[in-house]
DNA sequence: GTTTTTGCAAAATGTTTGCATAAAG
DNA sequence: CTTTATGCAAACATTTTGCAAAAAC
């Protein structure tokens, strides 16, 4: 029910107007990067995107994957996510306020939002005196299927 | 206020015990990083841990560090922790229930909790079917004393 | 043409591991 | 004595960087 097209991320035009704004230059692999990572389902590590892009242009190197991820995330346009794992992933930003439910034994990734976290943010903001910009949120957990059924 | 007595943490007592308990050996290296791990304020990362313990042992090794790290992690003792940079921080585990407040100007790292937060977790596993195990709330933003202050 | 970007190889981080020696039980 | 833990150095995984060549503008 909710497709690609309907996320309210930056289109990959408004990202190649950015990036034109600030100086930078579009490029095949610029291109193909944001390509890989809008048709993706979110939550890849450089690695994968890295392969993904490859099988479109085998000669695209990991750096130009990760300067652009990195170039990406100054710009504000990804942000990068650390899912207790070693290494990191990269999401498109501006997708819908959404935080992560990850499933600790299969690694299945699921978004969700409440209002409850607004409220959250509010009160803490509040008490401790801080203003507040990001709210990252992860729940780990036993996803339906991998839950221990009682037969 | 709230002094280190007062925390919940398992005590090193219990944790000497429950290291028995798996045929695990009391070595000076580990009670002298229980004791660094106890006395801070928390959020060390590995490398603050081996400094800290060098000023007592000047021969311990950064290995010892590690290994002993994800021993205790292993065991449920501590927690390592992605404050979103590249290396990771560890606490005792089993300290009240809390999330973190980081400012991203100075660092700091205040910790919080608030019963919304539990009623997230229910409202979020009956609409996603996830049994929840663990919940990791990291808010980021301006501390007061980084807050600008319009004069 | 000028400046940015790329690919490659090398370096830098953070963390883990193999192995011989030392220490715990 | 037996087994686990340590220190050291080397290996690993991930990410960053220097530099010459290639591509964008």
């Amino acid at each position: 029910m909710q497709k690609d097209d309907n996320l309210v991320h930056a289109s990959d035009d408004d990202i190649l107007q950015t990036l034109r704004a600030e100086g930078k230059r579009i490029t095949p692999q610029r291109n193909l990067l944001l390509d890989v990572i809008r048709h993706s389902d979110g939550h890849l590590d450089a690695d994968q995107i890295h392969h993904l892009a490859q099988q479109k242009d085998p000669r695209i190197s990991l750096s130009t994957v990760y300067r652009n991820l990195n170039l990406l995330k100054e710009m504000g346009l990804i942000s990068r996510l650390h899912l207790d794992e070693e290494h990191h992933h990269y999401e498109l930003k501006d997708a819908p306020e959404h935080y992560h439910l990850v499933c600790s034994r299969c690694g299945r990734v699921v978004e969700f939002d409440s209002s409850l976290v607004e409220r959250l943010a509010t009160e803490v903001s509040s008490e401790k005196g801080f203003a507040i910009e990001r709210v990252r949120i992860d729940l780990t957990g036993l996803c339906h299927q991998c839950r221990p059924r009682r037969d």
